[in-house]
RNA sequence: GGCUCUAUCGUCUAACGGUUAGGACGAGUCCUUCUCAAGGAUUAAAUCCGGGUUCGAUUCCCGGUAGAGUCACCA
């Protein structure tokens, strides 16, 4: 085991290209980095291609574009190299050989001479006995020479394994979790567990951060590092993030959705951040802050404070800290994103504070734009009469209210035609009236012609006084 | 079925044997301009169950229960 007190701190983020990145990988690489950056280590981007059937054309693209919306950048990796180049495993294959070949020299790798199908029935009866299917029960006794056409397996020492995970504690398993599993498959590429364990060494990981579906396999790697006689990076097994409906884990067969799916929707990267980094983690010991930014994360985050049990991915908390951190940005940001979604006739500055505080991401501006929210802006509405009358009040009443509205809007000059202003002049009627809803409705009204809407007082220091005398009067007729 | 992990408000969590079990999201109520939104205030809401250990358990141990993971030539 690495020496803490010395070691520099390295993680890796390890994905294989089979698809888009979804919260859960994310969240595994966030960590890491994290890790990284807050001990001033290094953060390594390494790409595990060695299953070709499943690899997806572009998914690296898309991974690292995924890594980089987030802010999250490394050290070494397949696009930027670093002293362990390459950084895909495709690109390592003679690494691996060489290291099946001294498993092999030591007796502790062999080659398998059953067929997938001969294999399938072991395991068919198995799962019919209703017992784990153990490769080693079905060891050959010997195994033809491994001519790197058919796969080579590990010669397993059977026991039990303890071990220690610096977020789980002290983990072990018994004998039933060690098997004889495939080093290398028969196309020539090495297995994940393998492979990864190569690098691990090669790369100088100090750090394995990972999901915790690699606590079932682990013994199987610790006897891979007895047999190499090596010793294990750290292990820290991060708790699973749980889909929001179920309390399955969160897949994307489960409707886990690819990372870059809440750029599109207009989430800023800073609170997904912010969010993955809460789900399993919290600056801990009394300390209540919840909105925080990327250096402030590196700086409080610890692996003592990393939760043990899985979190489900809690949408609307997601939303909340995303409208926390639209409000931390500079105005000129927030207009740039809110006219981003808008037409090009609707980009009045004006309407940026009545937007921004009906969001909680950019694309409800589109939401907005597009239901015609903000036409109240723009154009007259169509008032239906019978809906200007506040309640049990009466069509003279709410006539000559409108009427006292219009008669004080006038007086007001066109350049003090604000909000402020408005709103002064038409509360101290609305407050004379047996109640302020006389007044207030039908002015809201005739100025919208909606039954809901931004107050009348915004909307009337927006579209001005011609514009505001001209819709009271019309709604008057 | 075997092996393994996990367990505090609906949700995310604080507490490292002693607290009126704290915070946040969400929900409710009230206020702030009639409506909507935003904002402010406020309320309700939890230690899975059963045994130990201890003067004292959310916390430590054991058992149960529930959930999750795993048992691939996938990672």
């Amino acid at each position: 085991m690495q020496d803490k007190n010395t070691a520099k701190v390295v993680t890796r983020f390890a994905p294989s290209p089979t698809g888009f990145l979804h919260v859960g990988g994310v969240r595994t690489a966030l960590f890491a980095w994290l890790w990284a950056r807050k001990n001033n280590g290094i953060f390594i981007l390494r790409i595990e291609d060695t299953d070709k059937k499943r690899e997806v054309e572009g998914s690296i693209d898309h991974i690292i574009a995924s890594l980089k919306w987030l802010g999250i950048e490394w050290d070494e990796g397949p696009d930027v190299g670093g002293k362990h180049a390459p950084y895909k495993q495709s690109e390592r294959l003679d690494t691996y050989k060489k290291y099946a070949n001294i498993l092999i020299e030591k007796g502790l790798a062999y080659a398998d001479p059953y067929t997938p199908e001969e294999l399938n029935v072991f395991r068919k009866k198995a799962e019919e006995e209703k017992r784990p299917f153990l490769y080693r029960n079905h060891r050959p006794e010997n195994p033809p020479a491994w001519d790197g056409t058919k796969p080579l397996r590990l010669k397993s020492n059977v026991k039990k394994y303890k071990w220690h995970d610096v977020i789980r504690g002290e983990l072990e398993a018994g004998e039933e979790a060690v098997d004889d599993f495939v080093l290398i498959k028969s196309d020539g590429y090495p297995t994940y567990n393998f492979a990864h364990i190569i690098d691990d060494l090669l790369m100088e990981v100090t750090y394995i951060f990972r999901a915790d579906e690699f606590i079932s396999s682990t013994p199987n790697f610790l006897a891979l590092y007895e047999a190499l006689g090596i010793e294990h990076p750290q292990f820290a097994t991060l708790p699973p993030i749980l889909g929001e409906a179920g309390t399955k884990k969160l897949g994307k067969r489960d409707g886990a959705k690819d990372i870059l799916d809440y750029e599109k929707d207009g989430y800023l990267p800073q609170a997904m951040l912010n969010f993955l980094a809460f789900i399993g983690w919290n600056p801990g010991a009394g300390d209540n802050r919840e909105v925080l930014t990327k250096d402030e994360i590196i700086k409080s985050f610890e692996l003592e404070h990393v939760q043990k049990a899985g979190g489900k991915f809690n949408e609307e908390k997601l939303d909340w800290l995303n409208k926390e951190h639209i409000k931390l940005l500079p105005p000129a940001e927030i207009e740039k994103h809110i006219f981003e979604n808008l037409p090009e006739s609707y980009r009045n500055p004006k309407l940026v504070p009545v937007i921004l505080e009906r969001i909680t991401k950019w694309s409800d501006v589109k939401s907005m734009a597009g239901a015609g929210e903000l036409d109240v802006f723009f154009k007259g509405p169509d008032v239906d009469k019978t809906k200007l009358i506040y309640k049990k009040s009466t069509a003279e009443k709410t006539k000559s209210n409108l009427e006292l509205a219009i008669k004080a809007l006038e007086n007001i000059t066109e350049e003090n035609f604000t909000k402020e202003n408005i709103k002064s002049v038409l509360m101290a009627i609305a407050d004379s009236l047996e109640s302020r809803g006389e007044l207030l409705h039908p002015v809201r009204y005739a100025l919208s012609g909606r039954d809901q809407s931004p107050d009348p007082f915004i909307i009337a220091s927006i579209i001005g006084k011609d514009e505001t005398i001209s819709r009271l009067k019309n709604a008057q007729k």
